[in-house]
DNA sequence: CAGTGAGCGAGCTTCCGCTTGACTT
């Protein structure tokens, strides 16, 4: 009888259901062992010799795989068909190596669970991969002494500092560089001008104005009220006639499946859960046998369960719903192992209403798992997409409406992505022929301002790190969580904000470990992980380049003293530290005592703060974000883009307006609006 | 949350990725 392991102890219930009585499956709760947190688990002068230890966590795992060897004398491992899946095969067959003597032991990987591939993959066992082993070995020898290294020169160069790592800190650069784009960000001003017009069958309808002068606008040619004015003043004077309508077809396919990432992103916008929790709900979901593993990078689909889907859209919608050809999907991305398949309900006919939960976050999370699944391989939506110009006579005013029309809703019927932006809702537009005469019901200035890049919410911060290959799906949400506790970032209203303790270790890093923060650092490595698992280079070669690097990027680090340290971020941070001053003197000379200079320095517990030179005779002192009083900060700039708009609004609201009017009056001045949803600063 | 500034040096911290634990009332 044969023992069976696999990573998850869910899994394992399902694949002994499979199986039969003749198996027994059992889970090794994950890597079995791993390298002790301490100095010296890996040595760079010996052949990168690792040494590694049996958790204690994990000792009752192993035990439990041992006793049942003791009456079976054939191991089979089934750990997930990727690297670190191999990892795990080839780590249990270490640690049971003395229970392993005189028995046989095979390595099996299936993609997906169903009954099918489970047992077609028993007919073909193998034995564990060594190069793909060895990949691993380099991911995880380069991951220790990147962290188990770095950590210690920040703690002595850099007060306060706590950890660094592979993927924290680009992680963490990634939100500080946002900041920082948001503080150099200077808003621009620009007009838009709509019209609401008439059919000679008086129905209303919205039309923007796209050509002045005989001329077509960019975004920026209207800059001030008062070309806003002299454009209504052009529109109000014409007379409008339809010069074109044109109508044409359109179609909207189903988005892809769940995986990891796409399932935050969604729990995120849908219902603002945090990416942890909608992990803890999703393995609830997964424990309960209602959905497949959560942690995947796959969007592929069992092709029994892609059946179960076209069968159940037929019974509920009907065939038109169900395209000719199931839909197949792939993930692209350049680090993707897709070991597993993409997360869909195990059963396509358990519909949400029939279910019951114990919390609404697995109702939610069910709900949109079940409607996405089953939406991927649903009829493309079909649309007509209507622009009809409206021009004067002289052709020096042009207005254009925008209507679009759903002929056929498809998978639209079952699941619509919300859409991040407000975007121009476009409705259907009234019937309307070429050369008819419209009439103006009002015409309405707009005053806008371009918007500074949105802080990451979790959510888009996993998107951007999927986008770079850095971290995976088992560890988005922990690299978020370890960012907050180490006060590099916070959370506020669902947005990442650096901590100046974040910006003094990304701007360290980036000044002395420049390589090892940069954002293709880990695709390179990828590559040549990919070169090891392929067998064509070994992985000590891997690692030696990478040391030798590494280790004297280190040594440069040595002698230096905290002092010159901070006067290197001093400098690399003089733009956000230092911002203008609005009366034009040097924003570096302390105001106080009027001849200081002003310099970047910590305090004994870790904080770093702006202090005078001419301390201590001079002891003025400030925090490093913020900026001074009246300075052209960051703030100050969004408090007067925020009186701006107000203002506009007041203008463009005086006087009687159509409900349509109204509404354009909305959409057109997105500012206060998008600051709240940025978690911008508001005043 | 306000205040914060040297250098010496005890003893502490730290990586990424795989997986679920769970004392009490």
């Amino acid at each position: 009888m044969p023992v069976v392991v696999v990573e998850s102890p869910a899994k394992a219930k399902t694949i002994n259901k499979y199986l039969g009585p003749d198996y027994t499956v059992l889970a090794s709760y994950g890597h079995v062992r791993d390298l002790p947190a301490k100095d010296g688990s890996v040595d760079p002068d010996d052949g990168f010799g690792m040494k590694w230890e049996v958790a204690a966590e994990s000792r009752k795992h192993v035990k439990a795989i041992v006793e049942a060897l003791k009456s079976d004398d054939h191991l089979i491992l089934a750990t997930d068909p990727d690297r670190e899946g191999e990892a795990i095969s080839w780590h249990l067959q270490e640690a049971l190596a003395s229970s392993l003597k005189k028995k046989t032991v095979s390595r099996v990987t299936f993609n997906a669970i169903t009954k099918q591939a489970v047992t077609e993959a028993m007919k073909t066992p193998r034995q564990v991969d060594k190069p793909l082993v060895e990949a691993y070995l380099a991911r995880r020898a380069l991951d220790y002494l990147v962290g188990f290294t770095l950590s210690p020169v920040l703690w002595r160069k850099l007060p306060g500092a706590k950890s660094a790592g592979r993927v924290q800190s680009v992680c963490l650069r990634l939100i500080v560089e946002r900041e920082l784009e948001i503080e150099a960000f200077r808003a621009r001003e620009y007009w838009t001008v709509t019209a609401v017009l008439k059919t000679p069958r008086g129905q209303e309808f919205e039309a923007r104005l796209t050509v002045l002068g005989g001329k077509k606008l960019d975004k920026f040619d209207i800059a001030t009220a008062a070309a806003a004015e002299l454009a209504v003043r052009a529109v109000t004077s014409r007379d409008l006639k339809v010069a074109s309508v044109e109508a044409k077809p359109a179609s909207r396919n189903p988005y892809a499946p769940f995986m990891t990432s796409t399932l935050q992103q969604e729990a995120s916008r849908k219902f603002g859960m945090g990416a942890k929790q909608c992990m803890s709900a999703a393995q609830r979901l997964y424990e309960a046998g209602l959905i497949t593993y959560m942690r995947t990078d796959g969007i592929d689909m069992a092709p029994e369960a892609v059946m179960a889907a076209r069968d159940e859209i037929t019974r509920r919608f009907g065939p038109t719903y169900v395209p000719e050809s199931p839909r197949m999907y792939k993930n692209k991305a350049k680090n993707a192992q897709e070991a597993h398949e993409c997360i869909r309900p195990t059963d396509m006919a358990a519909a949400p209403e029939k279910l019951r939960f114990a919390e609404k976050d697995q109702a939610n999370l069910y709900d949109l798992i079940w409607k996405r699944t089953i939406a991927s391989q649903m009829s493309a939506a079909r649309m007509e997409r209507t622009v009809v110009d409206l021009s004067s006579a002289d052709g020096q005013v042009v207005l254009r409406a925008n209507g679009q029309v759903v002929l056929f809703d498809g998978f639209l019927k079952v699941y619509d992505e919300g859409r991040d932006d407000d975007g121009d809702e476009e409705g259907r537009l009234p019937q309307i022929m070429t050369g008819e005469a419209v009439e103006k019901q009002a015409v309405t200035p707009a005053q806008s301002f371009t918007q500074p890049p949105p802080r990451y919410t979790e959510a888009t911060l996993v998107k951007r790190m999927e986008e770079l290959g850095i971290g995976r799906p088992s560890t988005y949400a922990s690299v978020l969580t370890t960012i907050v506790e180490r006060e590099y970032a916070r959370k506020d209203k669902n947005r990442l904000i650096p901590e100046d303790k974040g910006r003094l270790v990304t701007a360290f890093l980036t000044n002395y470990f420049r390589r090892y923060v940069e954002y293709d650092f880990t695709a390179d490595l990828e590559t040549e992980l990919d070169d090891v698992s392929a067998g064509d280079r070994d992985y000590k070669d891997v690692l030696t380049r990478f040391w030798r690097d590494f280790s004297a990027a280190i040594a440069e680090t040595a002698d230096l003293r905290i002092g010159e340290v901070l006067e290197k971020i001093d400098d690399f941070l003089a733009p956000h530290l230092y911002p203008l001053r609005e009366d034009g003197s040097d924003p570096r000379i302390c105001q106080t005592c009027g001849t200081g200079r002003l310099h970047l320095k910590t305090s004994r517990s870790g904080g770093a703060f702006i202090g005078c030179g001419n301390y201590p005779e001079c002891r003025y002192t400030r925090p490093i974000s913020g900026g001074e009083d009246g300075a052209a900060g960051a703030t100050g700039c969004w408090a007067r883009i925020r009186m701006a708009s107000r203002s506009a609004c007041a203008r463009a609201g005086s006087g009687p307006m159509s409900s349509a009017a109204r509404r354009a009056r909305q959409i057109r001045s997105p500012t206060a609006r998008a600051c709240r949803r940025a978690g911008h600063p508001t005043v």
